[in-house]
DNA sequence: TTGTAGGCGTTATCAT
DNA sequence: ATGATAACGCCTACAA
């Protein structure tokens, strides 16, 4: 069937520069000149040739750019859980400022899955992302290889991993687990039971130890049955909580050491008939939106989501600008979490006379 | 400064395929050949082209390839509001099908923000995307003009565009509206309080429309005083929440029309004393993992999130592949939003000696 | 089956 | 100040 001549064309070519300079009547480096501004032109041309690139329209073509300077003015965000409204924030975060120095950002969502991540990191690389910006799920050779060829800079940001060289910006999860559990232990509770992520996530094994201290300091001994490992997932969480409220000896006080566990967690209690903070406190990580506009108020630790996302951006467009330079060593930023106490923990045990 | 010759080099020459042709001994037509399988090679030599780019570590530029072939393999994606668990349902679906099919997803936040939304455009089309998925701030000239040029396929997704010729995927936004105020109506209420979004998005209007209709139905007269303009967000909502609540005659029950309108809401009842649903009903746009897990659990329309990108990229991978054949009218895919009943909103007047 | 050569749209180096 | 012209890395007729 032939295409009706009357339609809007629908492909025709977009405009090129060799447009622009024969409408303009200068040549292709006069063009390229004005556009970049890489070199003087009279006053006369610049005009003809702004001129033409409005009537044509032209607009640059980036990928045609980015082959010859060999640089495409993107950057790689890989996120392990974009339905993590921590994730969410950060990504908000580097989104902004990649943009402010006229970078996009090309995004991929592991979803906590090392292979998937192993075969985004791919894509992402091929497309040739000047840098890359990664909440990795786990370790895999290729993204070891990646960064040990030090072909482009990658910062990890929030999960550190061990023994690799390169820069990172992540949060003292050990004093902020610390904290909490102090804060646990300070309103009475001794039996403060954990629900972890998997342990080949720093984070994980990183909150964990703060638990463990806050516990030591107390005298208090860990118990391997008060802590429940999840992975990071509500669903995951719902089951550990399952199993630390079925305890003979029921905790008094949960941490749930991220926000989605939280989710299972009140979850849990609610299917266990149980009352928050009444029968059992419960603190988590991250705050979000909703955390004090029900009851109860969740008591949360507050990351600086938008401290985290424009730090790691800053070291990128640092190693961007330096071209290359003999990067120093590796470095990696510690920020630090806030206790936003709410409602969610109470005193134990419960000082007599107080109505639930 | 020198370089010290014994660093791991950081900025050697990514290998390319005439290094591989040349370790392997044949032409640059023959490694292409064996890396797009686009020819007949023989066993023997496509070996040793294998081989050759395991050895020198070789991986497609797809920019060199972007430039000749003139698809990126990429679409950019354009969100309202990434802080939205909304739009992160959808995002993550949309990237989740992307990648699926070889896609890489390009992601800009335009922050409700028409203007930014019009520069995150441009950066988007430089950079020649494949097409377009958009959640609009709000029409811009150039989006219609992009639209209207037919370069690229558009697809708008949750917000419409009012006479514009373009694929779009959106739910049933009257219907959905309606479906939540006939229950409130269907429970005994009468003075039902609206929370809206900025006019100038479908979304707010069709869902004023949807109240409206079941407000009529019901032979209930609308009062402006009852509906407060937000422009979904959590403080816009709050604000025209203590608005709503500071009336003279208060509503005995509240549609949010967005889920940030709802926090804001809801902040709003807490604050004004008043506790939900005994003392007012709400019901919110949107459902969310944590809508379920405190008190009272929230009552809500929840949208086809996942079904809502899949579809969007479902239109987009047809006109790609139809390769820009006479595409036919443009359609607009409607899907049907549910709603979802849990506490939050109660009989009214309440029936004589319920506990509160 | 394999190789040669031209071009995708820019930028950048060189003469002029 | 301006204009040819050669890359950038890949794909693809076309020729061998």
């Amino acid at each position: 069937m032939k295409r009706l001549g009357s339609q809007p064309d629908p492909d025709r070519r977009a405009p090129t520069m060799v447009d622009v300079a024969k409408l303009a009547e200068v040549s292709l480096a006069t063009v390229s000149a004005v556009i970049n501004d890489s070199a003087p032109v009279s006053a006369d041309r610049k005009k003809r040739v702004l001129d033409a690139i409005r009537r044509v329209g032209y607009q640059t073509n980036a990928i045609a750019r980015s082959l010859k300077t060999g640089s495409t003015k993107t950057i790689g965000l890989m996120i392990a859980d974009i339905t993590n409204p921590f994730f969410t924030a950060v990504i908000h975060s580097i989104q902004e400022v990649a943009y402010h120095h006229g970078y996009g950002v090309m995004l991929c969502c592991s979803d906590e899955d090392p292979e998937k991540e192993r075969l985004h990191l791919r894509l992402m690389s091929d497309r040739m992302v000047d840098a890359l910006i990664i909440a990795t799920a786990g370790e895999t050779p290729p993204l070891r290889a990646l960064i040990d060829s030090r072909r482009k800079p990658v910062v990890l940001i929030d999960r550190l991993l061990d023994g690799v060289a390169t820069d990172a910006v992540v949060i003292d999860n050990v004093a902020a687990a610390r904290d909490a559990v102090r804060y646990l232990v300070s309103l009475g509770h001794r039996r403060i039971g954990l629900i972890t992520g998997k342990s080949t996530l720093s984070t994980a094994r990183e909150r964990y130890q703060g638990y463990c201290q806050a516990l030591a300091e107390a005298g208090i001994a860990i118990e391997n049955a008060l802590v429940g490992a999840a992975r990071f997932g509500s669903a995951d969480g719902y089951g550990a909580a399952m199993g630390l409220l079925s305890l003979a000896e029921r905790p008094t006080a949960i941490f749930a050491s991220n926000n989605l566990s939280g989710i299972g967690l009140m979850r849990g209690i609610k299917d266990s008939g149980l009352r928050c903070p009444a029968d059992i406190s419960v603190a988590c990580f991250d705050d979000f939106e909703w955390a004090d506009v029900f009851e109860p108020r969740l008591t949360t630790l507050v990351q600086p989501t938008r401290a985290i996302g424009a730090q790691a951006m800053a070291i990128v467009l640092e190693h961007l600008q330096d071209g290359g330079a003999q990067r120093s060593a590796a470095r990696v930023v510690r920020m630090r979490a806030q206790l936003r106490i709410r409602d969610s923990c109470v005193m134990w045990p419960p000082p007599p006379g107080l109505s639930t």
